[in-house]
DNA sequence: GAAATTTACTGAACCGGATAAGTTGTGGAG
DNA sequence: CTCCACAACTTATCCGGTTCAGTAAATTTC
């Protein structure tokens, strides 16, 4: 089936090509009348401007990227990029702008990846998540002059806006939550620790410990995995000075931690409470249900498309900050025995 | 910064646009020598084809779409859509087709998104997910002829492919088991009931259940969140003749079953065995671990992807099946006290 | 009422590739 | 030595939009 063209409107319309492209993009140049009988015969032969030519003649490709750099294993369970995703998608549908996913294995990959979008002029942006310290991304983004939007910082990107949360306010309650539930030896189960959110965590963690004066601040680094949280948790749970309290990096984490709680036969929560970093059904389903560092994660993603389709726009869009995560409390949480 | 095109290279070479158009993509035309030096210099300066010029002179968009039918909410939890995406992703980058996403509310909007696509020239053809029983999205797809893949099946689709897996042999098999560890009492808890898959698995439910002479096959409909799942549970465990086994249509609702059965006192698998269908990391999370029935769902994406790609590339493809989802024993099942 | 301006268009160039048709130059057959 | 076939190009056109430079008619201005 031939798809219908604006020569094609302009031949059952009686005017020139010009006209008709005036006509459906509002441009002036033509009258209401003639407009408005344009617009009823593209509505009627079902027209969609070719994204192609579209994009060809110097517009936009209303298109955004977005490359998911986790395993799949990983990736599968993680309820986060999910919520983000639907975030994006949200704001990008409103303005009809396409999301485009690639599934990449490493940063280079994802660096080539990058490269080769904004050559074939597929996308007009992207979004970019899992932010490094001395990030080899950031340099071949600003060298290549790609609109982007970085999630997870702050951190140093010059001119590419960033969106984060404030993660140092959220351990900060947590913390401070556990010390007054009468908790004195609390250990963390850390996310990757090249990650800068997760550094920014670790350091706000150990200062908060230090600052309410409990002995040290153990932070177990981890995946995100449930295999290495559950690794983790067993290590930190064998030691004669046990925690009483273990805050997780993420859902998946948390859940594993609590399987092997009951596994080793503690109590949840008399034994040990458990505080998971992101909410997600996840924590409700389990048994206890998991006091969780609630955000709202598709928001966060919905920022983000609005600040990358600002920096599209050419305005000059500055790091901006999403929220604080806030705790719910639920049953994994209570004062030690 | 200009991205290169043809013309550069062509400058640069001291040849015609034509020839470097001939050269990149292997056509006869150009000498050995000079297909080389074309390449070389592409090659150097990071050529990409424009994906807008190559999608208006008559080749593909190199795209395919996906939409994602369910609210956010079970999106974000629900690990098999991650999977089918890394399936879908490693056969796409094989070949350089990009994934273009949109996560839509209804079937209507669906189809509003298929149209515009299509006529936007945006992909070459769409995977589509979760067939219904006469599913108002199969004709449009005949009538726009857009190359598509169906995911859930057999049903009837005409002459668009589908994938699917062989889920009444795996029901079979798992009630066949439970029979065999002593259980007489089996429930199930299954997805949306309008899915043809849905159907085909409570139609093999109920038949096995009447050839090996069990009194009644009791399937409550769920919309695969766990909060239904957990109640669809709660209701089965109330009555007097409770179920001492129950299937559970996907991960998430199997592990919301857990904890329900857990905070009404009973034991799992003591009082109540639990099989999960899809596995999942979340299977292996919990405590008792959940015996499932395990496919690589990744692998199924990637079979869906190879059949789109053939269609896309104009040959016939036929319905497929992808293999039968096994069953993997974990903690959570065993003869009933 | 003539000149100036505005309105409502048309025609053509352009974006960056693919490709059909035309143009050389070379080597081999006859 | 000529003719032909073929390789190795070049030239020109096309894809479907956007946009700029024209143009004729209508309207305003003094």
């Amino acid at each position: 089936m031939k798809r219908p063209t604006i020569a094609d409107i302009a031949r059952r319309a009686g005017v020139s090509k010009g006209a008709v492209s005036y006509a459906l993009n509002g441009q002036p140049g033509v009258s209401e009348a003639t407009r408005q009988r344009i617009v009823a015969i593209a509505q009627e032969i079902g027209f969609n401007p070719n994204s192609a030519a579209r994009a060809l003649s110097g517009a936009s490709a209303r298109a955004v990227g977005l490359t998911l750099s986790r395993p799949a294993r990983i990736l599968s369970i993680e309820p986060f990029f999910m919520g983000l995703i639907s975030g994006f998608e949200a704001e990008l549908a409103a303005r009809s702008y396409a999301l485009t996913l690639q599934v990449v294995a490493t940063p280079e990959q994802e660096i080539d990846v990058y490269r080769r979008w904004w050559g074939e002029r597929r996308i007009d942006g992207v979004i970019v998540t899992d932010l490094r310290e001395d990030d080899v991304r950031i340099p071949v983004l600003q060298q290549l002059q790609l609109p982007a939007v970085v999630i997870g910082g702050p951190g140093d990107t010059g001119k590419i806006a960033q969106v984060w949360s404030d993660d140092a306010g959220a351990i900060t309650e947590t913390v401070r939550y556990l010390v007054a539930l009468g908790h004195r030896r609390i250990a963390r189960v850390g996310g990757l620790p090249d990650l800068l959110h997760t550094q920014t965590r670790t350091r706000a963690f150990n200062d908060v410990c230090t600052a309410l004066g409990l002995n040290e601040a153990v932070t177990m680094p981890s995946d995100y995995t449930g295999e290495e949280g559950g690794r983790a948790t067993r290590r930190l749970l064998i030691g004669a000075d046990r925690p009483t309290a273990i805050i997780y990096d993420n859902d998946v984490m948390a859940v594993a931690g609590l399987a092997v709680a009951q596994e080793m036969g503690l109590a949840v929560p008399g034994d040990l409470s458990i505080v998971a970093w992101d909410d997600s059904p996840l924590c409700s389903l389990v048994h206890p249900p998991l006091t969780a560092l609630s955000r709202d994660i598709a928001e966060y993603g919905a920022h983000a498309a609005r600040e990358l389709l600002a920096a599209i726009d050419g305005k000059q869009v500055n790091n901006v900050e999403a929220g604080t995560a806030h705790l719910t409390p639920r049953g994994s949480t209570a004062p030690p025995r």
